[in-house]
DNA sequence: CGCATATCAGGCACACTGACATCC
DNA sequence: CGGATGTCAGTGGGCCTGATATGC
């Protein structure tokens, strides 16, 4: 009738959820040092990385919602750093560009993820950081493929 | 004059952010099944793992907020799974302890992220999961003591 | 017709802030 | 007094659902 030991040292739930506190953390610093937020950094990432693309596109790359595409592009768009026109071959989708204005803006929360990623992973040698690194990203695209 | 590429693949901030999504999205599933949320997960393993403790020494140990602990123990207490008792030789504490019933809820809600864990790991192997596991667990010790 | 797209309204869990009274 | 504690009210970003209108 003995209780189970607990544990979580070795537990990965536990780390992660206790880890995305400070990750979030540090993130939300980053980009309030520059201006905006997480759903800001992901588009402008997923439009210089990959081009222009629909907003339903954009979605699909982000790992974010249609209608949370929409309030973000408000965003965005309202400080022209990126462009909504209409696609003349299909009239339901809005093509959406990343300004010169967009691209000076994703280097800005690039750099401050960057310092942010240096705090967090400061405990970490080189190859550690790459390692971790390369698991997450094997993680990642599986769960992405789907 | 060139735009500096993006390389998000190599980017730990955008792994994590984006590996986040579907870890959360598995995790409410999970605990969802069960009942109750990551607050009460934190605060009923915080408490089987290190003991009875007062609300303040239970937010620093779950990395939550006060004011956050506060709302999940009344959700807790109020289904009998943990106990207030002020505290006889400091009389602004709370002594919270759990219950049987509690550890019954944390064992449940331990299998359930059980199976959403297998579900995150699937694509590493038994050795990797564990590399993983190490270099979480040293990110998070470093993190938490300040 | 079914299907995708863009949009809007709203909800929930989480992290945080500010204020307050209480007690050491 | 300063400092810690518990409590409450409110805010904001992130993730989701449902409904609607439009065009393929």
């Amino acid at each position: 009738m003995e209780e189970t030991p607990v544990r979580l040292a070795a537990k990965p739930s536990w780390l992660l959820t206790q880890l995305a506190v400070h990750a979030h953390r540090l993130a939300s610093e980053g980009f309030g040092e520059v201006g905006g937020r997480g759903y800001h950094y992901r588009i402008l990432a997923a439009l210089a990385e990959s081009g222009a693309a629909s907003q339903a596109e954009l979605g699909r790359r982000c790992t974010m919602d249609r209608s949370d595409v929409v309030a973000a592009l408000n965003e965005l768009a309202a400080d022209d750093l990126v462009e909504r026109a209409t696609d003349p071959h299909d009239r339901r989708r809005n093509i959406v560009t990343i300004t010169p204005a967009g691209r000076r803006r994703l280097r800005l929360m690039e750099q401050a993820l960057d310092r942010v990623q240096d705090d967090l992973l400061e405990p970490l040698p080189l190859e550690d950081r790459r390692t971790l690194t390369l698991l997450l990203t094997r993680l990642l695209t599986h769960h992405q493929r789907t």
